[in-house]
RNA sequence: GCGCCCGUAGCUCAGCUGGAUAGAGCAACGGACUUCUAAUCCGUAGGCCAGAGGUUCGAAUCCUCUCGGGUGCGCCA
């Protein structure tokens, strides 16, 4: 329509271009503005010639307007030309709302590209900590939306359950083993302090008592670490349970060594010479690849890296059919890309198919004061502890309130103190409402008509009531719904939704002090339940990717 | 020193690929419950978008520099 008025402006020769470049329609952010906007004007002004205003004018003269749809067209601004709609237009999202349910905002493109987000990949060696709080609500509402836009996700969690830390962790365990039997341990530099270590030395004596005594210190000290970890990966499955996320795959370091996959990559990348050997180790030349300097794969000891484990890990991430792949990590990770990425540049896969999302860390405050993350110091406040402590509901709102580049201050007093008045309340005491008016309507026995079998003419019926602005503006934020699950995949960028369920509630809070469902009119009581049921719909929709329970009664 | 993140209302932050008068929440002040849940709503006030240049018809947004805050730079993971 846009391109056949300025072919036509063109022709008329008020207009001298050579071709239409690509121009947005956009819905504006202030209705005042008409319900579509296009910004054509303002991209032709300079090969025009023109002012931006006059251009407009130009082809916006040359619009038929006489279709159904389109009530009226105007030149605005510095030069936006602005659609009016037919006001009953919008009221179709209603219906289609009612109609999909759940579904509603399911898109279809993508087709279905198969993507892995992995994220959390805590430490397995005690709890999980703040960050991997923020990473487990950032990256399950992520998987979450990306599903929504019409891909195929799988969410992955990488057990490090190999190296140097697990080394650290064995002589821990055997340390506070002996201590608690009374002979003297020694935590080694780099060791777990936590309160959890003693804990499971002390489970263990309950069941095995001294035994171990009298064993050598690796076979002992690999009994414990088998022992310990395993229960810590249960636990950090339970607390992530607790928490609202699963995991599809739990998929361990380990087992790329035992499967020899590490070695087999080094192997890939000394045959094609991207490797040289150093003060006894062995370098990947990563300088050569975008990274900032090399990077040692094998230590002086014999042994790999973690490096080197995480390329053999992302390889098998495409040989195992993903297209695309989204990492979550914590900002101290932040020297790692680089170098991960002329990895896979060596190896032969398109970088770019690897999408980092670098989270800033989250600031934990404590009676005034910066308290540490560290799960070494064993104070640190715990996943677990949010949970309990503001609940699961109103922690996964906060992280997902922000986008992940955001230094984060949780305060945790204050948290707590304010979770009476967290905002997570306000979007679900607009869910539980709308239940209460659907139970009185229950109660008044008011018979609905059945969604599916209304005809056209008793949709535009309805739709013909709802005239008032809180009704109007309500549609409108309806109808943006799906649009926002595509900016919000589009840009990996989840909080969007929070936002958005934040806008919705408040639209609906205000019309509901404006406008009554239930009234002596029939007609307007059944059109305005069908609203407030997709109301409600959108709303259970978005705090479902969010991970938040929708509740009918508060 | 090098890299990354951030600097927008008193506070915490939005501002999507540059677009119309820079927006929310909290805090402050003033109003609204005999009527579907007042965990709500309505209103008032609050801004040199850190600073300086540049690109553009048009900059909070893009580029350069400066200043301020945070964080990372192990043969740890």
């Amino acid at each position: 329509m846009i391109i056949a008025a300025t072919n036509k402006a063109i022709e008329d020769n008020v207009l001298s271009i050579e071709d239409i470049p690509d121009f947005y329609i956009e819905v504006p952010q202030d209705k005042d503005h008409g319900d579509f906007a296009a910004n054509i004007a303002m991209i032709l002004a300079k090969q025009a010639k023109m002012s931006p205003r006059k251009i407009g004018e130009c082809i916006a003269e040359r619009i038929y307007t006489n279709n159904s749809v389109v009530e009226k067209v105007e030149v605005a601004g510095p030069g936006f030309i602005n659609f009016y709609l037919v006001s009953t237009w919008a009221n179709n999202a209603i219906y289609s709302i009612l109609e999909s349910g759940k579904n509603y905002g399911k898109l279809d493109i993508y087709n279905n590209k198969k993507v892995q987000v992995e994220f959390v990949s805590a430490n397995p060696t005690g709890p999980m900590h703040m960050g991997n709080a923020r990473g487990a609500a950032l990256g399950d509402a992520l998987a979450s939306v990306l599903k929504m836009a019409g891909y195929n996700v799988t969410k992955e969690f990488y057990i490090n359950d190999a190296g140097n830390q697990i080394e650290n962790f064995g002589l821990s365990l055997e340390a506070r083993y002996l201590e608690l039997l009374g002979q003297k341990g020694e935590i080694p530099e780099g060791g777990y302090h936590g309160e959890d270590v003693i804990e499971h030395m002390k489970k263990l004596i309950d069941h095995e008592g001294e035994r171990f005594l009298h064993m050598d210190s690796p076979s002992r000290r690999s009994y414990f670490i088998d022992y310990a970890l395993k229960k810590n990966i249960q636990r950090m499955q339970d607390d992530l349970k607790s928490f609202g996320v699963d995991f599809d795959i739990w998929y361990s370091e380990q087992t790329l060594h035992d499967t020899g996959k590490v070695n087999e990559v080094i192997q890939i990348l000394t045959d094609k010479g991207y490797t040289y050997e150093k003060d006894g180790a062995l370098w990947f030349k990563a300088s050569d690849f975008g990274a900032v300097k090399d990077e040692v794969l094998i230590r002086q000891n014999g042994l790999p890296t973690y490096f080197a484990s995480d390329i053999a890990y992302h390889k098998n991430k495409f040989d195992r059919g993903f297209e695309w792949v989204i990492d979550i990590w914590g900002a101290d990770h932040h020297g790692h890309i680089g170098r991960m990425k002329g990895a896979l540049k060596a190896l032969g896969y398109d970088p770019d198919k690897l999408t980092i999302i670098i989270m800033q860390l989250v600031r934990l405050y404590r009676n005034g004061e910066i308290a540490r993350m560290s799960k070494r110091t064993g104070r640190a406040v715990t996943l677990v502890d949010i949970v309990e402590e503001v609940g699961k509901d109103a922690a996964r709102f906060f992280f997902n309130l922000r986008g992940a580049d955001t230094h984060l201050d949780f305060d945790l007093d204050l948290a707590i103190k304010q979770s009476d008045d967290n905002p997570v309340y306000y979007v679900q005491y607009a869910h539980a409402r709308i239940s209460s008016i659907l139970r009185q309507a229950l109660e008044q026995g008011i018979k609905l008509p059945d969604v599916k079998k209304l005809t056209k003419e008793d949709m535009t019926k309805y739709a013909n009531l709802l005239v008032e602005e809180a009704d109007l503006d309500l549609i409108k934020r309806l109808a943006d719904y799906p649009g926002e699950i595509k900016i919000s995949a589009d840009n990996l960028a989840p909080y969007r939704i929070t936002v958005y369920s934040q806008e919705l509630a408040s639209a609906f809070h205000s019309f509901y002090n404006k406008c009554r469902v239930l009234t002596d009119d029939e007609d307007l009581t059944i059109a305005r339940l069908f609203l407030v049921m997709a109301v409600q719909q959108v709303l259970k929709n978005s705090l479902a990717i969010l991970g938040i329970t929708a509740p009918d009664r508060m």
